[in-house]
Parts: structure tokens; sequence; C-alpha cells
DNA sequence: GGGAGGTCGTTAGCAAGAGTAATGACTCTT
DNA sequence: AAGAGTCATTACTCTTGCTAACGACCTCCC
């Protein structure tokens, strides 16, 4: 269309930020649809960031997940009702408890990732090898997006 | 580190599913708290893709937005409170209702790009081009993912 | 030492938004 | 014209986020 402009040297367009956020959000009320599983996306994210991160306090990992200590607290409370999750007092303050995937965890984890990969993964399949690896390359993109 | 796959040639990686699955959940949850507007995102999609598509029936958008009937109702409900959403009988079939977006709107919807763009925006702009280019590439693949 | 004030995790209560089940109005098929 | 199916809605529940407030604990400073 436009000879002056292509994919790798036009700046910014000003529709990418809406275009993006819409279609974040569909996958992502998408995906959630798709859970089959008796853990939820929350749930299973709190999980898999603090099997990644090894033992994290509450605070620590609401912050990661840019979710406040109350909403971690209600979380945490079902990992570790489903004995995925593990916490013990800290070392040396006792105001704070540190927190740590259990074996049942971990191999829940594994479990979980297989099944509830399925649904991405054949759609992903779908797609040519130059789809897949422009996403690879967005991933690590939109990780960056929701920090700082 | 391995010679014998590159970004281009690779098929999709295992964890491309689950890193993806997980980035948009995050992302996502990042952007609802963002949101510094009197629209609700479900809500502000909803309008953007009932002006984008024209008139639409509240079982076609709720189909669209991969949500069901119930839900579209609600979001359908707020919008029209807010007059800026607007119903009139189907020409044939009295128990369908037409959906549109007014004039005001159409104008509301504008502004709210504008501003809601703006978080993302300032993050897309510390961005390289490069990355911006790789996260355009990817726009139009997620919405083909949430589709199908 | 011993408070004053800050920090961590939790509880309580509220709101948004999604789901299922059921219903009322209407259309279509036979 | 009557039974079956469809569209939108209502009623209710569940999940998950938030803020406010609190109790236990740490730390700093007199």
């Amino acid at each position: 269309m436009n000879v002056m402009m292509n994919e790798t040297t036009r700046t910014a367009r000003s529709g990418l930020a809406e275009e993006l956020r819409i279609s974040v959000a569909r996958l992502s009320r998408r995906l959630r649809a798709q859970v089959g599983s008796d853990l939820s996306v929350t749930q299973f994210s709190a999980l898999a960031v603090l099997e990644r991160h090894g033992e994290m306090t509450p605070s620590e990992l609401a912050e990661h997940e840019h979710v406040k200590p109350p909403s971690m607290t209600r979380t945490v409370a079902a990992l570790e009702a489903a004995r995925l999750v593990a916490r013990r007092p800290h070392a040396t303050d006792r105001r704070q408890v540190v927190l740590a995937v259990t074996e049942p965890g971990r191999a829940l984890l594994g479990e979980h990732r297989r099944r509830k990969e399925a649904w991405l993964a054949m759609r992903l399949a779908e797609l040519t090898e130059e789809e897949r690896a422009a996403l690879e390359r967005a991933v690590p993109i939109l990780e960056r997006l929701s920090r700082s």
C-alpha cells in the first residue's frame, strides 16, 4: 500500500497500543475459558512463578504478579489447601512467611502444563513456522511490557 | 547454544504455548489495572467491536467476544445506560435486537482510545524499533489465535 | 530499655465480570 | 395451529480483584 513504509522501518503506529490491548484481553479471556483444570489461571501462574524463582514471601509473589497482597493471600491459601505450596516461618523475621512449591506441586505443575498447553499448542501448530517465530520473538517483549 | 537451530528454522518449542499463555495472562491483568476510565476493558472491547463491525445482535457480539449471552446482556446494558449504544428492533424477527454505536459512543471511543493507550504507548515507546516491529507482526497472529 | 512508627500478612467487605439454569416472547416446521 | 427451537433476559453463584483495618512483629531513636 505505502511504498515508503515497510514492516521493519515504520515506527509504532498509533493503533499498535490499542490493537495489542484488545488482542491481549481477548486471548486472555479465551485462554481462561479453556482451562479445564482444577487450578485457575491465577493460581497456576503463581505456582509457576514460585517454582521458577524458588522460595518467595507472599508480598514478593504479589509484587511479581502485580497483584495486591490480600489477593495473593487468597491465591496462596488455595494452593496451600491443595498441598501444592508449603509455608514455613522466615528465619529471622517472624512477621514474614516463606513459600515453596511442594513435590506434589512440582509434579502437578508439569502435568498441568502439558494438559493446559493443548488448546494453545493446537492453534500454534496451525500457524506457519514464520508466524510461530514471530510469536517467539514477541513473548519476551510482552513479558517486559508487564514489568517496569 | 544449539548450532542446529536458529530463530527462523526451529519449530514450536514445547515451552512456547506455556510462555505465551502466562505472559498474556499477566499483561492482561496489568492492563486491566491501568484502566483509569469509566468504561471497563470488557465494555470498551465490545464497543470497539461494535464500531468496527457495524450493527450486530447481542448474540453475535457475545460469540465474537467468546462470552456467553448473559454476560453480553450485562455489558450491553451498561453501554446502553451510558447512551453509548442504542438498540432497535430487528426488521423481521421481533425476538432479536440490533445494536449500534451512537454518535456520543463513537466520540467517546476515540477519546478513550487515546487516554487508555497512554500506559501501553509509554511502554511501547521504551522499546527499540525492532521490538515494536516484532509486536506489530505478533498482533494479527494473536488475533487469529483467539478466533477459530 | 522502651515506645513510636513502619512493615508483613491476614481478615472483612465490596465490586466487576463470568458462568449455568430457567423463562418469556417469538419464529419456524410440519 | 401446535410443538420445537431460538433470542434475549433474569436470577443466582463463583472467582478474583480491590481498599480499609488489624494484629503481630521489627526497628529506630530517645
